[in-house]
DNA sequence: ACTCTTGATACG
DNA sequence: GTATCAAGAGTC
């Protein structure tokens, strides 16, 4: 009898492939585990999704899989499930999917279980050793010290960052040695929770919150909206403290600005247990030893971003999404997962709650909530003494700018500082910068490569496409006229600074952006320079909008408002309504009352409006009803199909064959084929297509039914495509 | 996705 | 002629 398996690989072909089980492994074959196979040239790894006595395909076709690397399932039925069920969604292979899943260390064919730990200890001859012998070599006099106290595992060792020619010399002298110790799962915080710090006293909102979603068990979901300074973090450790008691372990997601040491902290102050951290900045094998953490159920809590997702847990008690409107949970290239949706789907298949926390909710998880599919906690106070803030609007028409500053903004900024406090200045530019401007024909450079106006970054003395990164040195004449009148029209973050240096000599500048924190652990260092008050004016981008607390930053001023309400994109409105309620709540913390500033050429502009006077609350309501007459998402669903070819022609010609396969009606919508926003990116042509239907079960079955069409298109192979379901941007 | 094959273009 | 590159085909 022969026996074969069927092997999702981590392509882009959505089908398995089947693969001979040789004799000796017939054992060793079952769903769920990991194998090595050969696939054309290469040897892949992939997961077995089933089993079967016969195949269909000729016996010369079929090769055997090389090797079994796992003697038991890789992941959970739960996690399983929610792989199928996202490949299905977002129309990608199975196997494209589980390799999102699984950690990149396994994918590469690492251990699933650790199987021994490495120790290093003294041995006898060490503990008789004299240390005096080591007077001349202090590196190993340290170690030796070190580990006689006591015993160390190499990842602990390493952590200490001690000389690796000490380790070897106190090796020859025999008097320390490495030990391989089977690791036992230590589970003792299931049997009695112990808090390290006393819980706060919770507020009557908070204490209902709590006891609301303690009352309940299984599946649900909850949107936990709770203005800037509510306390969400101590609803959600008094939630932790419940599902530890009853020995389950909590997944909390946070946005990837927000996982901060100090969030971090506040998490593994409250509970004496272990805190498995998955965050961009770790290896693969500390991710990996992380998700055995979590897999084993020795970690009570798991806390990371979009990817920590798919950890495994042995004992799942509640899923925590925190920030749960910010963006950096849909991932962006590659399969465009949403962490939100994902989780909730996965809260269903483990039958665990789901806890949803924004000040500012997106508009797909407020439309679930008052529609009454999740459950809606308010908390609306802010905690401590802090006042309401007083807001403003500039209006610039007409006025003198100095730099994009009006005379308003800076006199309020005088007074701030000269009282000493800080002022925060917010640019709103996403992917609009700074572009060098010729002061006498006007002629604007642009990028030779692409549709995109150059950046100039003067720190550097060049000017970059952020679209394809061509750079040159800035040109000293005008391309077009010769002219040496060149200035960078616009205003950026680095141009505000040094002007704002300029007109406040007394009082220090920082800026936060990508530039000047992409350097790791630079955002913490400015961070607590600004805590310290060793600068006064704080200029930046989103990153400074994002959770940081600043007690004595009293002004906000926001400089360019107007781009945010008419951009071609249809979320702009939501995302400044997001980052203005973000931005007003960093000011006037602690005992002192806050201003927030706005310049705006559209001071009437109703959206405006409503936002400062009714709050992100009523303005996103307003916004929902909006996106319901539009027939935007979250009122309908949308699919981005985008293709990238050298002839435009053949990127629309497909775009064009692949509408003409898609249904059209009153219910399903085609828009395109347009050219992108960004329509030429590095010589290559772009053009989109979307494709928008009133269900989410209308997408799914008009697209499963015709993608296999598509694939069949011979244009299909002649240009680069790819599909974006809930897209973000529409860039 | 990756790798090998084939056809097209540039170059001294 | 050959060296290099990009499009095309195939992967159990």
């Amino acid at each position: 009898m022969s026996l074969f398996v069927e092997v999702a690989l981590p392509v882009p072909m959505r089908q398995a492939f089947s693969y001979r089980v040789k004799e000796a492994d017939l054992d060793k074959a079952q769903v769920g585990v990991r194998v090595r196979v050969p696939f054309g040239r290469q040897q892949l790894i992939g997961l077995v999704t089933g089993l079967s006595q016969s195949c269909d395909l000729a016996p010369n076709q079929i090769k055997s899989v090389i090797t079994f690397l796992d003697h038991e399932a890789v992941l959970p039925p739960s996690l399983y499930k929610l792989t199928q069920w996202a490949a299905r969604y977002y129309f990608c292979s199975l196997g494209q999917m589980l390799s999102q899943a699984l950690p990149v260390a396994l994918r590469k064919g690492a251990e699933v279980e650790a199987q021994q730990l490495q120790i290093w200890r003294v041995t006898a001859a060490g503990q008789e050793a004299d240390i005096d012998l080591l007077k001349r070599a202090p590196a190993q006099r340290k170690l030796l010290l070190a580990l006689l106290e006591t015993e160390l595992s190499q990842d602990e060792l390493n952590a200490l960052e001690l000389s690796k020619t000490a380790l070897k010399a106190l090796v020859e002298r025999g008097w320390i040695e490495c030990i391989e110790r089977r690791i036992e799962s230590n589970l003792s915080w299931r049997d009695g929770l112990e808090l390290d710090e006393t819980p706060h006293q919770l507020n009557p909102e908070q204490a209902i919150a709590v006891a609301t979603l303690n009352q309940q068990q299984g599946y649900h979901c909850t949107l936990l909206e709770g203005i800037t300074g509510s306390g969400k973090t101590e609803v959600y450790l008094a939630l932790l403290e419940t599902v530890l008691k009853q020995g389950k372990q909590a997944l909390i997601l946070v946005p990837e600005i927000g996982l901060t040491p100090q969030t971090i902290s506040r998490f593994k102050r409250r509970f004496k247990v272990q805190v498995a951290v998955i965050h961009s900045g770790l290896t693969d094998n500390q991710r990996l030893s992380a998700w055995r953490l979590a897999r084993s159920g020795e970690a009570a809590i798991i806390i990371g971003t979009r990817s920590a997702l798919f950890t495994p847990m042995r004992y799942p008690g509640i899923i925590i999404l925190d920030e749960e409107h910010d963006a950096s949970f849909k991932q962006q290239e590659g399969i465009g997962y949403h962490a939100r949706d994902l989780a909730v789907m996965r809260g269903h298949l483990e039958s665990v709650p789901v806890l949803l926390g924004s000040a500012t909710p997106s508009l797909e998880t407020l439309q679930n909530a008052l529609s009454g599919r999740y459950q809606h906690l308010s908390l609306g106070s802010r905690a401590g003494a802090a006042e309401k803030v007083r807001q403003g609007i500039i209006d610039i028409r007409n006025q003198p700018l100095k730099n994009g500053l009006s005379h308003g903004l800076l006199n309020e900024m005088r007074i701030h500082l000269d009282a000493g406090n800080q002022v925060l200045l917010f640019l709103n530019r996403r992917g609009f910068a700074p572009a060098l401007l010729c002061h006498e024909c006007g002629h604007l450079h642009e990028c030779d490569r692409c549709d995109a106006f150059f950046t100039v970054h003067q720190s550097l003395g060049e000017i970059r496409c952020h679209h394809c990164g061509n750079q040159y040195a800035i040109p000293k004449q005008c391309h077009q006229c010769g002219s040496t009148m060149l200035m960078g029209q616009g205003v950026g973050t680095e141009q505000l600074a040094d002007a704002l240096a300029k007109e406040f000599p007394n009082y220090p500048v920082v800026r936060i952006d990508r530039d000047t924190t992409s350097r790791k652990g630079a955002l913490e260092t400015h961070l607590n320079a600004i805590h310290k008050g060793e600068y006064k004016i704080l200029v930046g981008t989103q990153m400074l909008a994002k959770g940081h607390h600043f007690p004595d930053v009293t002004l906000v001023g926001l400089l360019d408002v107007d781009g945010a309400l008419f951009s071609a994109d249809f979320r702009a409105p939501e995302r400044f309504g997001q980052l203005y309620t973000q931005v007003s709540g960093r000011a006037g913390r602690a005992r002192k009352p806050g201003t927030v500033l706005l310049q705006t050429h559209q001071c009437d502009n109703p959206i405006l409006r409503e936002l400062m006077h009714k709050g992100y609350g009523e303005f996103a309501r307003g916004q929902l009803e909006e996106r319901k007459q539009a027939l935007l998402p979250p009122a309908w669903h949308m699919l981005l199909l985008r293709a990238e070819a050298h002839k435009a022609e053949d990127a629309d010609a497909f775009l064009a064959q692949v509408a003409q396969l898609l249904p059209q009606d009153e219910q399903c919508e085609i828009i395109g084929p347009m050219p992108a926003p960004m329509d030429r990116k590095a010589g290559k042509f772009r053009r989109q297509l979307m494709f928008q239907t009133k269900t989410r079960g209308l997408l799914q079955q008009a697209f499963e039914q015709a993608l296999p069409q598509i694939e069949a298109l011979p244009l299909a192979k002649r240009c680069r495509w790819s599909l974006d379901r809930d897209p973000q941007d529409l860039l």
